[in-house]
Formats: structure tokens, C-alpha cells, sequence
DNA sequence: TGTCTAATTAGTTATTTACCTAATTGTATA
DNA sequence: TATACAATTAGGTAAATAACTAATTAGACA
């Protein structure tokens, strides 16, 4: 669970999120090309998140898929339902 | 939301949201107690969570008392239901 | 093989965070 | 009024975080 808080607490690394959720699978690159922000920075958001379980990514060649993953968002609404009792 | 999402990155202050939950209202002494930590660190703490509106407080007194407050985290739970669209 | 590109790793720095002790504020009550 | 107690504010420190540039790794392909 910690690992989830930490990887939300991150307007940048939330933004990641909403755009694989809208775009589906990109590459680090493609997710560069949306911030202004430099490609290793967004590597290690991207680190982070996978970290967390909420990207998976996927070695195609050279470049690296990354994929929403929000299975592990469950444990964060056990969570809450758990808090509202 | 970066309020809510500072708010649930420390184990401390997700326990103090588990006590209210468990307890109802108590005093920041009686929060105090159960952890092993300065009273002035737990009343940083509490701060944090009214900030991010996830406690509310009222003073009776010398004392306040700090009660859950779950309603914001229905924003939280709107954001994990649009990543999932 | 050499060069280009994708991506990460390494190393550094500024800022934020979480904690502490000491001091202060405000209320209750002997 | 003075003493005790609840709680916060003030001030300081160590550790964590997020950013950068430079260097490295690894695959594609002429």
C-alpha cells in the first residue's frame, strides 16, 4: 500500500496515468513527448509506477511499452470501504 | 486532490485514520498515546489531515477533538473510477 | 562494424518532509 | 491568582524526493 500512496503523491506521475488510461500503451519516449520534463526524469515516474503495479511495461526491440495497470487500485478501495465501516 | 493524495502518503497518519475509524472523535492526547512519537509530530500530522479535509476538529475547551471525515474521498474514488474508463 | 536512437543508470543539487526539543497559548481548577 | 494540563507554534536537523546533466547500455540498420 505504500508503495501505491508514494506513486500517487505526483501530479506528474498522475498525469502518466491519465494519459495511458486515454492513449492505451505508449513508449517512455512517446510519454516524454507529452511533458517538459527531461527523459530520465520521466523514467524514473515511470520506475516508480511500475514499482507500484500501476504500469506494466513491455520490451518490443528498443523501446519499451508501458500499460496502465489499475488491478492493484483494488487494495486502495479495500481500503477505504475498510475506513467507512 | 494533491492535498488528499500528501494526506494518505504516511503510515502514521493512515493509522490515525484507521483509529478514528475504529474509535470515533478523540482528543490529540488520546491520538498521542497510541504512538510512539512527540506530541507536537502528531498534531503536524492532524494538520496535514484537516488540511486535506479528511479529519475535522472542534474545540471543547482545553481539548479538541478530531473526528473522520470520509467525504473527500469520494474525489478519490471518482479519479479511480475515470482511469478506468 | 559504425552510427543512430531508445532508455536507463550514475551522480549531483535544491527542496520538501518528518521528526525532535523548547517555548508559547489558552483553559480549567485548587 | 497560580499551577497544571492540552495543544500548538517556533526553530532546527536528518532523510527522502524530484529534478537536472553526463555517461552507459542495448537494439536497429546502413
Amino acid at each position: 500500500m505504500d508503495d501505491i500512496f508514494k506513486a500517487l503523491n505526483d501530479e506528474t506521475r498522475r498525469q502518466i496515468l491519465t494519459l495511458l488510461s486515454e492513449k492505451g500503451s505508449l513508449t517512455a519516449s512517446e510519454i516524454h513527448e507529452e511533458f517538459e520534463m527531461s527523459k530520465p526524469s520521466i523514467s524514473n515516474h515511470l520506475n516508480i509506477l511500475r514499482n507500484a503495479g500501476l504500469v506494466t511495461s513491455e520490451k518490443k526491440g528498443q523501446y519499451i511499452h508501458y500499460t496502465l495497470h489499475t488491478t492493484v487500485l483494488q487494495d486502495l478501495l479495500v481500503w477505504m470501504i475498510k475506513l467507512n465501516k
